[in-house]
DNA sequence: TTCTAAATTTGTAATCATTACAATTTTATA
DNA sequence: TATAAAATTGTAATGATTACAAATTTAGAA
């Protein structure tokens, strides 16, 4: 992965903070927070302020390289991987994985005459490390 | 609906206020946010406060009779309606629907020994009526 | 009924994520 | 090199939510 063609073909000047700040999402598939990706930028960037996280995160969402969700009205996590998948958030460890939706069959004939642009799911419970454990 | 019977063989003691916010979620479906239950009551009960609110909605939570959730990180939304069902926010009139799931077949099958609480659906898109106001 | 403890409600202050905004720095270009 | 535009930064403001302690109400014992 190239990531400065890849910000470039997005209409996005590649900066150095844009460039690690993309860099750190695109190899930390693990949803990370804001305040997540500063800290663990801060080192590399020494004149890096969170502000400029948010701005370049709202940039690149605006761009089409980057999205964004929520689990349980928490901080916002930010995501490389733009292709539709699910979320499962493990109640126990709190840790949040990509699940790949192998077959989506919703109905809902109440939305017939609506038009649905993005479907958005996320599943809770407990993941199998902790299932594991708990015996 | 008997509100004092429903709170009380849920294990909430009946006070005013209780009757009174549950009385409101369940005749507004429009998930409505603290705020709006706070503002819309403080009316009818004057010394309404709005930690109330929240400790009240918490409790209902806890005890199983209102669900909450959240679109795109704003605050928080409640529900009477316990069974599951998906959301539909317009992104034009940000109007959010409650909507019937007829048919969910789901498949993931990395998640085969994980287990699975909660399921959580929301769609974004544009409502019938803003698709036929903008023609 | 009266007294007392527990439960509930209330108001204020604290917290935390996010945004606004203005100043500074960097970049691109004339 | 000079200058304007773009990007970054730091600080202050905002807004939802929580913490907490004081005030009020409720329930049960005497």
């Amino acid at each position: 992965m190239d990531f400065v063609s890849h910000l470039t073909s997005n209409n996005i000047k590649p900066s150095l903070q844009r460039i690690k700040i993309f860099e750190y999402l695109y190899e930390n598939t693990n949803h990370p927070t804001v305040d997540r990706i500063y800290t663990d930028l801060a080192g590399d960037i020494p004149t890096l302020s969170k502000t400029t996280v948010y701005n370049t995160l709202k940039l690149f969402i605006d761009n089409g390289i980057t999205s964004t969700f929520t689990i349980d009205g928490n901080e916002a996590r930010y995501d490389a991987i733009m292709e539709e998948h699910a979320h499962f958030k493990c109640n126990t460890c709190n840790n949040v994985y990509d699940v790949e939706i192998e077959s989506l069959k919703l109905k809902f004939s109440k939305l017939n005459d609506f038009q649905i642009d993005n479907t958005n799911i996320y599943l809770k419970g407990i993941c199998n490390k902790c299932l594991t454990n708990k015996n």
